[in-house]
DNA sequence: TAGGCCATCTGGTCCT
DNA sequence: AGGACCAGATGGCCTA
């Protein structure tokens, strides 16, 4: 039924084959239109207009009948609809398509597509921002949009419970939490940004009462993995132990004073017994593909086994800070999230949270 | 090559 | 009237 539906739809008209101020959608679509659609046009939109739109406007335009504007308009609104009762549309005339007219409404046009650009790049900015934030920052592998949004929900979840639950979870149950609804490739990452197989927390029917067990009895748990890193290459395989006994970068770690340290994107929740706190550059494009501030010196290629899991909180970037935003490589234009935000205007919860991981 | 993702354009609607 | 927001349509790019 769908795909009936689907398939008629798309034997519509194709109405985006012509620019909107000269094209002029079915009569049901009319009745709110402004005036650049009322029922006189002029020029050669109105040429377009025959070509495309419905039988009735375009008769009546090759009548010669514009000068009736009003009148016409409404019959034309019409459309094939026979009954000439229905009541005239009231509201002020519509007035004649000028030239002047016309242009300005290519103006407007013009003027809001800019507006709408601005706004979409502001809300992808949002969203690169959401990026950084959430678990398993990348950038060269960039969340899609509906899987950052998933991700940064479950991520919220996560850390919310732990604040009300009070106690460390398991790190299989911070993960199936985090990967719940996310695709099969984002928990994938997600599994490789932890280390931790999906199978481990996918396919183990391990939920007892809302807790997971531990899938891996193997896991040490000494910390909290909060992963900012690219997954590893093959990172899809589960590695042999999982030893999360990392530092917590929320704080303590002398490293974090450091000149180097420039600051991070992600909450603090980060464990992970293998990465560095100081930044490690791996490789020239480690480098490149991490430019900005707050990034990871794991690398993209398979070569990276040795460092991958290292995170680095280090500064590359001479955008100390402000990089959050656009630093670097990206061009948002938004202003950036500055890391500064990130460390001095902290959540609600962080404080405890930071606590909690330190006791 | 199909499907996913994305940027952009566009018209409609609501609000100020 | 104009701006913000939204959703549909479309085409390009990328990847499996």
């Amino acid at each position: 039924m769908l795909t009936r539906l689907f398939n008629e739809q798309s034997l519509l008209p194709d109405v985006h084959k012509f620019p909107a101020w000269v094209e002029d959608s079915g009569s049901e679509d009319s009745k709110t239109r402004e005036e650049e659609q009322d029922g006189c046009p002029l020029g050669e939109e109105d040429l377009e207009e025959d070509v495309k739109g419905d039988g009735s406007r375009a008769q009546s335009d090759v009548a010669g009948e514009e000068e009736e504007e009003d009148d016409e308009m409404d019959d034309d609104e019409c459309g094939d609809d026979a009954d000439g009762d229905r009541p005239r549309k009231r509201g002020p005339k519509k007035r004649k398509m000028t030239p002047a007219r016309v242009e300005r409404s290519k103006m407007r046009r013009m003027k809001a597509n800019a507006r709408e650009r601005t706004r979409m790049h502001d809300l992808n900015s949002a969203l690169d921002n959401l990026r950084k934030v959430v678990p398993c920052y990348s950038k060269t592998q960039k969340l899609s949009k509906i899987e950052t949004l998933r991700l940064a929900k479950n991520y919220i979840w996560a850390l919310s419970e732990i604040l009300r639950n009070g106690k460390r979870p398991d790190v299989v149950s911070y993960v199936q939490t985090l990967c719940k609804g996310l695709s099969q490739p984002t928990t994938n990452l997600v599994a490789g940004c932890l280390h931790l197989s999906s199978r481990n927390f996918l396919t183990e029917p391990c939920q007892d009462g809302g807790r997971f067990h531990m899938a891996n009895p193997s896991f040490s748990v000494h910390g909290y993995p909060y992963p900012r890193c690219q997954p590893p290459s093959g990172a899809h395989g589960l590695q042999g132990h999982y030893s999360y006994e990392g530092p917590y970068p929320g704080g303590g770690s002398p490293d974090y004073a450091s000149p180097d340290y420039e600051g991070r994107h992600s909450p603090p929740v980060c464990v992970n017994g293998n990465f560095s706190l100081r930044q490690q550059p791996a490789s020239p494009d480690a480098e490149r593909g991490y430019g900005y501030s707050a990034h990871y010196a794991g690398l993209s290629g398979a070569r990276s086994s040795a460092v991958h899991h290292h995170l680095a909180y280090g500064a590359t970037g001479a955008r100390g800070g402000g990089g959050g935003g656009g630093g670097g490589a990206h061009s948002e234009n938004a202003p950036p999230f500055h890391d500064a935000q990130l460390r001095h205007e902290r959540a609600p919860g962080y404080d405890e949270l930071n606590a909690f991981f330190h006791n």
